[in-house]
DNA sequence: TCAGTCTTCAACCAAGTGGTTGACAACGCT
DNA sequence: AGCGTTGTCAACCACTTGGTTGAAGACTGA
């Protein structure tokens, strides 16, 4: 299922960290004591976190001796960005369709009205 | 400060039942006891769920009566569409520098850290 | 072979998450 | 006023998660 991964992706890259060191692996391949180097956690932790970028699949790690080279899977990322533009082109075009909708019945009462938003927490 | 806002979008997102519900709202406005009817949890469970999209500012609720009407926010989708972008592009541009460079100097060992990479085992 | 380096595995812990049920606030309808 | 509807809040529970420490595997180098 294709489902399970968008779930791990985004799980993966819901961490600061992890996003830190995605950021750090896109400007060039590390192993996970030189990812561990900026941050004040155990290299345990850091392993960690290598794991969940690699069974999301944004990760891919190989030998080097004992080291263990994290590369960077750049082709994930656009599972991420299909799904994400699919509904944010849908929702757009709902709401440019609604608003011609609107702007030809004015006033008229439909079920469904957008427009009075109001965002409760904002802080 | 922003990077919390993409933490939570991103968590947000990690669960399957919530993008179902950005799926929905997709499509159009729904209260919530419309979203909660495909699924067999409680509407309280529901009612999380939605708290979690609007944190993360994926999703604003209006009034009706007792109806609390969500609707999808799209600029949100922006945020992450940014993020992914950047390191996707980044990652993608070093790896096509790296091999016009493996190009040119064919076997050749460079002492630049990030060169090193072994890069055995490809799937 | 033996010490040192790099990484992962295992066990554990505090905190967070998704689910439940129960209570209750807010509202429309008789 | 009283009832049914809609949604949220609070407390609770099982499970996951991000962190720790300790041990061990895999490899290099003297």
């Amino acid at each position: 299922m294709d489902d399970d991964q968008l779930s791990r992706v985004f799980a993966a890259l819901a961490d600061p960290t992890r996003r830190d060191m995605v950021a750090r692996l896109a400007v060039g391949d590390a192993t996970v004591g030189q990812l561990a180097d900026p941050y004040d956690v155990s290299v345990q932790a850091v392993s960690k976190h290598i794991k969940v970028l690699a069974d999301a699949g944004l990760v891919s790690q190989s030998k080097d001796a004992q080291r263990r080279p994290c590369h960077l899977e750049a082709e994930v990322f656009d599972l991420m960005t299909k799904w994400i533009e699919r509904y944010r082109e849908q929702a757009q075009e709902r709401y440019a369709r609604l608003d011609s909708l609107l702007d030809e019945m004015r006033g008229d009462e439909r079920r469904t009205d957008h427009r009075n938003r109001q965002q409760g927490a904002a802080s």
